[in-house]
DNA sequence: ACAAGTACGCACCTTTTGGTAACTATGAAA
DNA sequence: TTTCATAGTTACCAAAAGGTGCGTACTTGT
């Protein structure tokens, strides 16, 4: 079904992007990333902690296909996947790095979002 | 069902806080906040367009209880209730103010979401 | 012969998100 | 007396998010 709000957010393409940054995976996956040059999945799960493999690859796929990160697969046996930023990827980790921030600073002041 | 990662974030209360602050409502309704002192329900509802009424309510009280939102009833018929943020939610702001924007900068060199 | 290691994909299922529509309160105006 | 306005709330429902478990590929070490 098609309501307004899909026809509002279609002539609007910052929502469609927005929706992709405004995901608690890409939240962490960014900043993660920007931490080094290269990570393997193994490292990103243990850095970010928390997440699912599934997730985990789902997040890293999207980005990829918005030309935030980078994924450079060696071909070999056992397999060897690594994921870095694109300059693109990178301008854009330097925002939500500092909202992680903000909130690591702040999580302190705000009351628990408890229902 | 409380699953490994639910305990992990128990843990670590800087991801609740994510999770609220990681929502494309939040990160619309705080800029759009930070742009007047005080603004009403009506107002904020065309200001960030496509967003329900059920949506919006929910997603300004999520953000008072956590202390970022303040909330001004006026207890008069027909209702008038204002909105504004309090200084925490006006710190906060600047950082996903600074995020929208790149998002409106970057958002023609990102491919599109489309799976 | 067999297990380990790695980065998945897929199927199945539950939980969360979010939309719509209908209902509420109450004083003022027509 | 009926209607309007505002800012909700509630019930119901569809869709999306996200978890778990299983299968896969192939090489190297035991």
């Amino acid at each position: 079904m098609k309501t307004s709000a899909d026809v509002y957010v279609a002539a609007c393409p910052s929502r469609v992007a927005l929706e992709l940054i405004a995901s608690k995976w890409t939240l962490l996956i960014l900043p993660a990333l920007a931490e080094k040059k290269r990570m393997r999945n193994n490292e990103l799960m243990r850095r970010i902690g928390g997440v699912s493999q599934k997730m985990l690859t789902q997040t890293l796929r999207d980005l990829e296909r918005a030309g935030l990160v980078l994924r450079i697969d060696h071909k070999t046996v056992p397999p060897w996947v690594e994921y870095g930023l694109t300059p693109l990827g990178r301008s854009l980790s330097r925002t939500l790095t500092s909202l992680d921030r903000w909130v690591e600073k702040h999580q302190a002041e705000l009351n628990g979002g408890a229902r």
